[in-house]
Order: C-alpha cells, then structure tokens, then sequence
DNA sequence: AATGAATGAGGATTCATTCAT
DNA sequence: GATGAATGAATCCTCATTCAT
C-alpha cells in the first residue's frame, strides 16, 4: 500500500523541483524519476507540463486568497489596522506552511506569459481589492494616515514575499533560517512595527493603545 | 555603419528576453533573432549561453554594488539616515536605468545553481556588509532605534525590489506604471516613511529635523 | 512484425557505417535514418554516440578474445603449432564473419582516445597474454625457433588484419574479393607457410610431418 | 624572423593532429591554434580541410611510392631477392621517418571516400606494379617459390604497415618502441626472415646464400 | 600575407508527448 | 492505472568557411 496517492506524490515533487530549478529549467523525466514513477503519468493526471504548472499556481493562489479574504470579512467586527494584521500573519503562515511552492509561485508570477496574466486577473484583482478595501476602511476612520494605497500594497506585498524570494540570500548571507519558527515570528512583527509606525496615524494615543493579536486567527 | 556593437547588442536582446521569458525560458535563438546575427555570435562573444548569464548578471550586480558602496563611504561625512536614503534612492535609481536586467537578475538569483550560488558569495555578500554597516553606525549613534539589522535588511531589500518583480502587477492590477518618473519619485518618499517613522528613534525632535536628500549624489 | 529489434537495427546501421565513413565522419541522423528509426532512439538505447561505438568494440572485442583464448586453452592437449594455426583460422573466420565491424575497429583502434586506451588494458593485454604463452611453449617444446615473440605477434596480427584493413586495395588493386570463402581460406594457407617456414624450426622432419588441422575446432 | 613557414608549420600542426585524433576528429581551429596562426590560414593555402588531406596525403605518398620504383629499377642489376629486400628497408625507413603521416595515411586510406579511391589508383596501382613486377621476376628466376603474389602483397603490406597502426598497441603492451632504432633494425630482420624462409627457394644453397644488404641504399 | 568578425549549415543531444500493451 | 518504447521537434553548440580590412 502506497501512503499517498501518485498525484499527491507528483505534486509535491513538481513543488520542491520547480522551486529549486524554476519551471523551465525542470524536465518532466526529472518530476517522474523523483516521483518514481513513469512519465506518462504526469500527462496522464495533468495532460501536460503545463496543466501540472496551472494546477499547482491555481492551488496554491487558492489557499492564499482564502487568507486574505478571511481578514477581509472581519473588517465587520474588527479595526482595520487588527485586520491587516491578521492577513499579515495569516500570509506568513500560510507561506511558511508551502514554502517551496510560494517561492515558486512567486518567481513565476515574475513571467510574462498567457498563463501569468490569466492568473493575475483571477487571484491577484482579488487580492488587490481585498488589500485596498481594508485600507480604505483605515483611512475613512482615521486609524491609518493619508497613504498612498497601491504604494502601500507594494510595500507590503514587497516584505512579505522577501523572504521566500531569496531563501539562499537569508540563509547564506544573513545567516537567518526562513522556516524557523522563531524567523517568521519576529520578521512578523517587523512588519508589524511598520504598520504600526508607517501607516497608521502617529498619535501618541494611537501608539499607547497598539493591541498584539493571536498568531492563528 | 553599425551604430552599436553587436555584442552590446545581444547583450540589449538577451536583457530582455530573459527579463520576459526567464531565462530557461529563453532560446539562443530568440536572442540571436531578436538581435538579427546569427545564434553562433553568442558562443563567438560569451562562450555559451551561460556565459551570457553570467556576464549579464555580473556586470548588472557591479552596477548595483557600486551604487550601495558610495553610499556606504559617505559615512564619513553625513548621518546614518542620510546615507540609508542615499541607498535608497541610488538603487531606486538604477534599477529605474536597467528595468529588464533588474527583473531578470532579481528572478534569477532565486534559484538554487552553482553560479548564483558563487555569486552570492561575490556580490551580495559586499551588499550586507555595507547595509550593515549603515544600520550599526546608526543604532551606535542613537539615530535609528535598536532594530535587529537583517530583519530590517529583508524589509528594504523587499521594498526595493518589488516594483521589478511585478511590473505587470503594478500595472495590470495597480495600475501604477512602473518606470515613470513620478512613480519611482513617490515610492522612493513611501519607503523614505519607513525609515522615518520606524527604522529611526521617534524622538519629536528627530521627526522635526527629517531634512530631504538631493537625489543625485 | 518487425523481424529484428530495433537495437539490433541500430547496431547492424552503424557497424556498416562506421566502418565506411569512420566513426567521427557518421552523423547519428545518418544511422537513424539508415535505421529507419528517430535519431532518439540512439541515445534511448546507448546514452549517446559514444555509448554506441562502446558497445561495438566492445562486444566485437569480445568475441574476439574468445577465439585466442580458446586457442590457448588447447595448449594442454595439442602442439603449440596447431594451437597458434588454430588461432590464426578461428581469427580469420571470427574477421569475416564480422568483416564491418573488424575494419572499423581495426581502425579505430589506432586512434588515441581515452576510450581506446582503456580497451587496450581491457581486451588486448589478454590478447597479447595468450599469444605470448603460444609462442612460448611452443620456443620452449623446440617446435618453434627462437624468435623474438613481440616482433613475432607484430607480424602475425599485421598480417591477420591486412585484408580487412584495406578491404579496397584489395578488390581495386589486387582485384581479391576478400570476402570470398576461397580467398580466406588461401590467405590462411598463406600464413601458416610462414608459420611453418618461419616460425617453426627448420628440421626436415618437421617440415615433412606438418598435418593440417580442421578449420573448425 | 620565423624559422619556418607557416604552410609547413600548418603541415607539421595537421599531421600531429591527423594522427592522433583523425581527419574527422580534428578541427580546422585546433590546426590553426597549434600553428599559433588565424584560421583563415589553411583556406588560404591550401583551399580548404580536404585540400589540406589531399595534399598530406599525395606528397606523402609521391615520396613512398618513389623508394618502391627505386627498388623496381634495381631489378636489372639485382637479384629479385635484394630487390625486394631494399624495398622493405626503404620502405621501414621512410615510415620511420614519417611517423606521424604514415600512421594518419594507412589509417585515412581505409575509408571509403571519392579522394581514396582517387589516389588509389594514383599512387596505389602504381605500388602493385612494382611489387608484383619484383616477384613475378622472382618466380620466373627460380628465386622465389610459385607464391600467389597478390597474396603475398598482402602479407607483406600487413607486416610493413603494422608497427605503424598499432603504436599505442606496440608501446603499452608489447612495450616496443616502435620509433627506436633498433627496433625498425630488428623488425626488418624479422620481415626478412619470411623473405626469406618463406618466400624464397628452399634449397639449401639458397639459404647458405643468402646476402645481407647494406641498409641505405 | 594575415587577421578577427561573422555566417549558415549541420553536429549531438534532450525535450515533452504519445501509444500499444 | 501504469508502463516502456518510440517519436519529432527543438535544444545548445560547433563546424568549416568567407569577407572586409
């Protein structure tokens, strides 16, 4: 008996080997041979390389927008600055939790391909208007200051995927292991820190009152 | 009469077609069309297509380490906040100059070869020291707060890099676009911000004296 | 229903090719093609082109060293001299039998490459071996005279190798078919006069008691 | 001033490397850098790679095809025997002299090309004349005994040409150096034996006749 | 006489995919 | 479901050759 099934088996293998030498430069004979098994297979579950590619971005984009729409329905009973914190950790766990793929996912969003522009108006709007939607409600209640909201979302967007974008740059050169717990934890309230002091309004009420949040939401 | 030589133009060629397409992605036959000479002109001038990378990638990261360097130097003579900016603005800057190559450079060093790996070693290497060397200056001198450096490291780095490894999303999604001048002006001021309010000591009088940089050193 | 398989086909494609236009004067298209098969199949079968004229030697060589050593073998029940016309006649067959393959490593042979130096310590150091031991028993049995074994193999495998060395100057020059039953068998005869007049002491009684043996053992 | 031109430096550089990797195995742009000279040489003088082998070869063989008529004269005023004796000598000698082409030329005729089939009746035919003109003036003399002369041929172009196709054979495992002097001494005595014992008359007379001969001639 | 840049044809190899089993 | 054999297109690269200088 095989613990998990041959699709499961191929996916994880397309994840850590796309991860590791990009989409391009991984052969499916290499996914069939770390899979163990035939190549044919992997036309057989995904019809092509291709179909394997849009399967694991799509899967992967999925899970990450759930993320993000779930801080967004809280806007409801929450302030905006707990919800952009919750999407903030959610994010972080959540890549944390699909580290090969994220990095993955994240380098081929970088091409400019049919499939990635598809893509970007399927998730990313998404995203996009959840982001905005919840810095909107900040700015309105004058929990956060008079920012740019599309330079916001960059930086954001910028800090959170960092890590996962240069695993060897942090490993090698800074030294930090990205999936320690501990890692992701305080670069988490790093970014925080820059909510906190970057976005929302500097009133020393505002500063005094900053409530920590549950990690898992 | 020739106006550029044709190893500047393949190089121009192959700038943005890896930029577009990865460079896996890309075929020495695309660049060799694109650059209208034939494919044998890039064994004849890089050896092989990986000695284009290779030149491409080390000429870019020797641009860009020059630009960290200078302001490295300036610590001589201006504060640590002034010199992070002058970073800032410098790189700003020349990513701004070499849009495809800073793309595709940024994607590639994601990956986990040989020659990324060695030139980690090399570039990115000189790149931490100089940043580090900005923050302890400046937490040594009580202008930025005590924050852990390669944390801080991993959210600049992030900002910086993000307009380039999302043009489309920035103008697909945000619809910001990228490479006009205003664009980078803004984002420059948004990352400015962060240096501001939460690298630097929150002091009022600090916050008074924040003096603008000029933007060419 | 293909008769042969399509290794074998490859096999017989090549053999005949490399033998005609030498092994780096055949492109693998030209096999393929000869072959009736995709030029993929080649390195499906023997990794590469190199694999391929591997294999060839290599089992030629095989078959080859059997012959000798079989030969050899017979020392124990026969005179040197018949062991040594056994080996001449069993070559001799083993060479026409195998006439593509025997020219084309022949003449590879000559070449100095890694791989044919690794065949040299492989096949023909035995080779060598079992001709030395002939040649030796039969010095020291005083059937043979003293002749300096070395000069004496040098002879005996030119003479061997000589027509399908230059199969052409055979049929063009000498107008000899060498591939003709009656010209291997008088081309044999030929060889053990000069075993028998040149090798063998020069007793009349030797002469007079020189039995033929049967062609095949 | 360079001591020799570069047409014979070109030659000396494509006899090397003819030799050791063959005609198809070596580039024009090997030739041209062991010549220390730009590539567009060998075009110059000689037209091209194969005018380059034509002109090897032919010159090459011009001079071995003259020690043969050589021999061939002598036949008025010498016995078929010293005849035949003089052409081995000159032969064993001119090879030795021209180590490096004589190994390239024996292997380069045994393929099956346009331009060998030229010189084979170019030089080849002429060869054949000589020799089977030596012999048959032998035979009819009473010298040599009722051989078949192509076969002859045969054996004796075998023993000539071995040394010098099997050099890595003679070195690395009979361990002959086959470009020593006393090696050439001693395997032309060999050949001379089969002259000799084999090929001559066997009378008794014949044999206490027999005559060295000088080694130049 | 000699060169460096440039070319186009062709080299071996590898790719994703398919098909009969 | 799963496989091994087989395919054709495409890969990068190297070849001999030419041309202006």
């Amino acid at each position: 008996m095989k613990s998990t099934s041959m699709k499961q088996r191929i996916i994880d293998s397309a994840a850590f080997l796309f991860n590791t030498k990009g989409y391009d430069g991984t052969t499916v004979r290499e996914i069939a041979k770390r899979t163990n098994c035939n190549v044919a297979n992997i036309s057989y579950y995904f019809g092509n390389k291709e179909g394997l590619l849009e399967y694991l971005v799509s899967s992967y984009l999925e899970g990450y927008l759930a993320i993000i729409e779930r801080a967004y329905i809280e806007l409801d009973s929450r302030s905006s600055r707990e919800c952009l914190l919750l999407a903030i950790r959610g994010i972080m766990n959540y890549q944390k939790e699909n580290r090969h793929l994220t990095r993955f996912v994240l380098r081929e969003i970088t091409l400019d391909t049919t499939l990635i522009r598809e893509i970007m108006t399927t998730y990313l709007t998404k995203e996009k208007y959840y982001f905005q939607a919840i810095f909107e409600t900040g700015i309105k209640q004058q929990e956060f200051s008079h920012i740019p909201i599309p330079y916001a979302i960059m930086q954001l967007k910028g800090m959170l995927s960092m890590p996962y974008l240069h695993p060897q740059y942090m490993s090698e050169v800074l030294h930090i292991m990205p999936y320690e717990m501990y890692v992701t934890e305080q670069y988490s309230r790093e970014i925080e820190k820059w909510v906190n002091y970057t976005i929302c309004v500097h009133t020393q009420k505002a500063i005094d009152t900053f409530t920590p949040i549950p990690v898992n939401i």
